[in-house]
RNA sequence: UACCCCGUGGUGUAAUCGGUAGCACAGCAGGUUUUGGUCCUGUUGGUUCCUGGUUCGAGUCCAGGCGGGGUAACCA
């Protein structure tokens, strides 16, 4: 699946429990699945989840289905379920069937009368008010509904005719008998049928009572005869009616277990908020390269195996943990580094004269496509005597630490000449227009035949040839690390201004064939991926996706991390 | 103030049947380098939440604390 480092899957104690269930021969062959509700867009939780199980039924020779948990018509749409498929097959999975929990209502429904017959449910008349409270709380129990006792042939009668559509929406319910005094609230008489006169995307008008979760999930992994039924820690609560739905029908039960769900710093991903985002237009869709959504990340040019190599690292737990943003960059880095061909663009330009250039002339000069793959051959790219180079590349009065442009400094223009600084051109305010210098002929493809050295290459791009074109910087969207601890009050209030900034680069022009879709690293600067959406033929749209890791401002101290100022470097 | 779950270096995550803490990222130092990237080498960090107990021996088992998370939708 991935290349990345320590892909090998850890020892965790799903995986332990899976390898005891198959040596006991409790478990013949392991069945997974994915259960997504097509009520919104797929986010990286969900790739840790995804990949969990996923991975899982793939290591031990099993199965994983995709299953649309579609049993609440008023939120779902088919758009959602051909995203979530898409979103899936991008990150490398594919499912062995695809289902739909809609598909078995006629056998949850017939499960529900046995129940009903066996004095296990009920058809209630209350509203949801009045479930609501007399549920009771955590400290106190619930009290018995007045329809609680009805006889299994009225509550059948009931039921039937909630089916047949002679009820309005919320009139009744069917309920499960549990006990009202349950120190679990989930086994209080929890509601397993409400009456929905609604179209469903894929049963149409058939249903106007519609299952809810704790009513269908494990119907449904029962069905499909799921070994190992993973979810996230939140349903912790509901396994004892998971089993117990199970078991009082007597059909086969899956084992429910579950695992922290994943938190990254920087990244959320409550849907609420989420929605929040796209609605209050605080990013530009569900999409955005900000956005820690598959779709978003994807744009964001994140490749799907780095993410996934990040989902096999983080492993699983049931403690509740929040990694570090650079750990996913470090995952996006290793694998761009391997992939990306490099290019060369300045995002901040300053001009750069060569004095002793030949008026009019033009060079081509051979670069390595890729340093880390010579497979990927090399390129030409046009050298002239005036060039962009990078603002903060240059400095009058360097610091010692400083290895770049400075007057009477030589430093080699990548895969081109070293050129020395003979001086500064300034307007009348004093600030920089123009770095002058010479360049040694000799030097061509970057080395002094006389053995000298310089400290830096710099990047760099002729000026009569560059491809001006858009480029979208992006950071962080939020400047604390743990905003779902934000109330919803001061949630936007921790936006960060600075997420998107655009700026007009000045680029290689080899770039003007980049297509959508393709990644590449910007030398010295950054990882960039040619927008799939906005680029034209002819006119891309770069997003940056990760920096480069710079260890000349991490030595300068992390001042300016969250805040980047210069072209393209943090 | 009920019930459930969890607690290992900065962040995560490992440690066969209880045998004395490993790995990754981050950090630091050095080397290589036509990217201050990559790569290579070395290295700093842990009284395994606390207190007792069982044991020749406890991160692993037991008890009691402390701390964190979760749960009261006709959502999933």
């Amino acid at each position: 699946m991935t290349n990345a480092p320590d892909s090998a899957p850890a020892s965790d104690f799903i995986r332990d429990r899976i390898r005891a269930d198959l040596q006991s021969g409790k478990v013949q062959a392991v069945q997974t699945r994915f259960p997504p509700e097509p009520n919104g867009y797929l986010h990286i939780g969900h790739a840790k989840a995804i990949t969990l199980s996923f991975s899982v039924a793939k290591e031990f020779g099993g199965r994983c289905n995709l299953r649309m948990d579609d049993t609440n018509p008023a939120k779902e749409d088919q758009e959602y379920v051909e995203a979530i498929k898409d979103d899936v097959r991008w990150l490398g999975f594919e499912w062995d069937a695809l289902l739909y929990a809609a598909d078995y209502f006629d056998q949850i429904y017939a499960w529900a009368e046995l129940l009903v017959e066996k004095g296990l449910a009920y058809v209630d008349d209350q509203n949801a008010e009045q479930i609501a409270a007399t549920r009771g709380t955590v400290t106190t129990p619930g009290t018995n509904s007045p329809f609680r006792n009805r006889t299994p042939a009225e509550n059948l009668l009931l039921l039937r005719a909630m089916k047949a559509g002679s009820y309005g929406d919320g009139e009744k319910v069917l309920r499960a008998k549990i006990d009202m005094a349950h120190a679990n609230l989930n086994l209080r008489d929890p509601v397993m049928y409400r009456i929905r006169h609604m179209h469903h995307q894929r049963t149409g008008d058939k249903w106007c009572i519609y299952p809810m979760y704790d009513w269908a999930h494990g119907q449904c992994d029962s069905i499909e005869g799921i070994t190992h039924s993973l979810c996230t820690l939140e349903f912790e609560h509901h396994r004892p009616l998971y089993d117990w739905f199970c078991d009082s029908l007597g059909i086969y039960k899956p084992q429910q277990i579950e695992f922290a769900r994943l938190n990254v710093e920087y990244l959320l991903t409550s849907k609420r908020r989420l929605l929040q985002l796209v609605e209050g237009s605080h990013v530009k869709g569900w999409d955005d390269p900000r956005m820690p959504t598959l779709r978003g990340l994807r744009r964001r040019g994140f490749p799907p195996e780095a993410l996934v190599a990040f989902c096999k690292h983080v492993g699983v737990a049931k403690f509740n943990s929040t990694h570090e943003y650079g750990l996913l960059e470090f995952y996006v880095r290793d694998h761009l580094n391997k992939h990306a061909q490099r290019r060369m663009a300045v995002l901040d330009p300053l001009k750069l004269v060569i004095e002793n250039w030949p008026a009019g002339h033009t060079e081509l000069v051979e670069a390595q496509n890729n340093p880390e793959d010579p497979a990927a051959g090399t390129r030409l790219v046009p050298f002239s005597g005036e060039l962009w180079i990078e603002r903060d590349d240059f400095l009058e009065n360097p610091p010692k630490d400083f290895f770049r442009l400075a007057p009477g400094r030589e430093v080699r223009l990548r895969s081109g000449f070293f050129v020395t600084c003979t001086g500064v051109d300034k307007d009348a305010a004093g600030n920089i227009t123009a770095v002058r210098c010479t360049y040694d002929p000799a030097t061509k493809g970057g080395n002094a035949p006389d053995g000298r050295k310089v400290k830096a290459t710099m990047h760099w791009v002729s000026c009569a040839h560059a491809l001006d074109a858009e480029v979208r910087l992006y950071d962080h969207l939020f400047t604390v690390t743990d905003p779902a601890s934000i109330d919803a009050d001061n949630f936007l209030t921790v936006l960060n201004p600075n997420s998107l900034r655009i700026v007009r680069g000045k680029l290689e022009p080899s770039l003007k064939d980049a297509k959508g879709g393709e990644r590449f690293q910007f030398e010295r600067l950054a990882y960039f991926y040619c927008d799939h959406q906005d680029s034209q033929p002819g006119v891309p749209v770069f997003h940056r996706t990760v920096t480069l890791k710079d260890g000349y401002k991490a030595q300068k101290g992390a001042a300016t991390k969250d805040q980047p100022k210069g072209g393209g470097k943090k």
